[in-house]
DNA sequence: CTAGATAATGTGAGCGGTTTCACATTATGG
DNA sequence: CCATAATGTGAAACCGCTCACATTATCTAG
């Protein structure tokens, strides 16, 4: 049987409250006693009950990370962001990932709540607000803002989607293709505008058809590649879509970089040593992971957040699906 | 304020016993107050705490995943296999990556302890066997056996390093090299196992070079094939070092597979679409992930598992990085 | 030398559940 | 018809810990 406090109490010869103010280094202790306890504490290698700490204290050191996959890269660093943060303070993740269905998403939140979570970080599309409400804990998004209110970590999607714009239209691209994930998300949204906005500014157009970012439907890329023969340029709005229409562009008998010119988005491990190398917009996803866990603690000790939107830069990062 | 048993039972006028009963579904209640107690307990949205439950039952409903990273697809995949299996029982999981770091697998067993969690799973190289003894808690190993007496879940990695060489010596390889991972994985070594076997039968050889399977040494890679202008196959251990290693030998001049056939491993999402596509083993992550956590519970619940170390097939994914 | 401050420790009531036990009521049967 | 078993309910102890408060020991100053 694992030793309690009471264990710790009767063999060292003082209370139980001793031994707890020892533990949390709270209030009065003698400083003898307090090497004595700390002794008995080793030698029975007893570790506190945190799931009893939890109970009177109501802070139960554990937060929710909420996300939709965790398979694609993209959602493996974060949540590695997120959780060598969380150890470095002492808390630990519960996660769960709803593959985007609201039910799930509820069932989950139902779980933190038994376990009285302190936090709660949502990287996915989440569809329950009102429900978030109830819950009544601090909340940080992450890759999304679901409310002007919930304060949220993002990626400067408007300034990636300009960044491709740029890099495309300065390298000669007349016509061109946006191959963008599904129009619900903000993502989606942020860097289409980013993009066209760019675009714009240069008298030119693009045209646009969303995917699936994960496994994109590879019929129908090839089915628009055909019907726009003259293409020169394709923003696709991840590295997976990226190398998918790279694929098909070189079986359709054109260059890559030569004829078609192709920018993806994620910077994926893989995307550096593909051949021909994607070309594509990095975002630091471990950073917004780490920096979504640093604001969610500042919610839960209730400091101010310097801000409530947060925006992590962009870059490009220029390969050889381009020219230069 | 949460609503709690008691106000659920005040509410009910019955004692907090009844609504325990009826919540747990133990012990004889008239139908009638269950009826009632249950409206009660759905007006108010009273939900069970399961840190106090816990503290009574000993039973947390957690459980603790330990992998070394997350990013790399195969422990995404492997999570996400988990964690569907594990929400669908109920069942939470706190997860943390060790980053291969002995001292923080230490760390993080005091934090699940201090959990109560009821079992582990484990897919890092484990060091701190003893110390999970004393945790005195059921654990499953997944890709790796730490010990005969440790149930686990592996894929057959020494199928997987046969299937391999088949491939190779039937599309006529006679200078092989393989590319495997740290010696120090057991999985390295069946793999090799299996592969030396099959090329020994066929009176071949194949000289072996260590790399990091996840961001290997490119210029080690080179130097590699550069002394080894001969080679005509190669098998990387995973699909990442597959495709740098066809990354280089391209740049070398060399024709893939005409030149040099490879062979990668894990059948990464990504090796289907990259220029030649690259043909891999493919090992079924998400299941294995799903099995462990089902012996898992198994051994909970003090249930004789049916065989102590699982052994899930591989299969051979061929594509264009080998002749048919 | 004693009052009052300060340090050190103990007591006991929860936190939100589960569970044992005792008791009351109803059903079964010889 | 009364003994015995099955059913339904509540009171209270307990899980392991924290915390407010009470108590005692020590110290300091007038």
């Amino acid at each position: 049987m694992k030793p309690t406090i009471r264990d710790v109490a009767k063999k060292a010869n003082v209370s139980v409250s001793t031994v707890s103010r020892v533990i949390n280094q709270k209030g009065y202790v003698h400083e003898e006693t307090k090497v004595l306890v700390n002794k008995i504490i080793d030698e029975l290698g007893f570790i506190p009950n945190q799931l009893a700490r939890s109970l009177t204290n109501r802070s139960s050191k554990i937060i929710g990370v909420i996300v939709p996959h965790i398979g694609p890269s993209f959602y493996g660093e974060l949540l590695e962001g997120i959780e060598s943060q969380a150890s470095a303070y002492g808390y630990k993740i519960m996660f769960c990932h709803t593959q985007d269905d609201p039910d799930r998403e509820l069932e989950y939140l139902k779980f933190f709540e038994q376990y009285n979570i302190e936090g709660l970080i949502i990287a996915s599309n989440f569809s329950n607000r009102d429900k978030l409400q109830e819950l009544n804990i601090p909340v940080v998004t992450v890759d999304h803002i679901l409310d002007e209110n919930i304060p949220s970590i993002t990626s400067d999607n408007v300034k990636g989607g300009a960044l491709a714009a740029k890099k495309l239209i300065s390298t000669g691209c007349k016509t061109i293709l946006v191959f963008r994930g599904p129009s619900f998300l903000l993502t989606t949204m942020e860097r289409t505008i980013g993009f066209l906005n760019e675009l714009k500014a240069h008298q030119l157009y693009a045209d646009i058809f969303d995917f699936d970012l994960i496994s994109p439907d590879v019929k129908l890329i090839e089915e628009v590649l055909r019907n726009n023969p003259n293409v020169d340029g394709i923003f696709a709005f991840s590295d997976t879509l990226a190398l998918t229409a790279l694929n098909i562009v070189q079986k359709l008998g054109k260059k890559v970089p030569d004829d078609v010119q192709i920018v993806g988005y994620d910077n994926t491990p893989y995307s550096k040593w593909v051949t021909p190398s994607i070309t594509t917009i990095h975002q630091s996803v471990n950073f917004m992971g780490k920096q979504s866990f640093i604001n969610l603690t500042r919610l839960i000790r209730g400091v101010e957040l310097d801000s409530l939107h947060d925006i992590i830069d962009v870059k490009l990062i220029e390969r050889e699906t381009t020219k230069s």
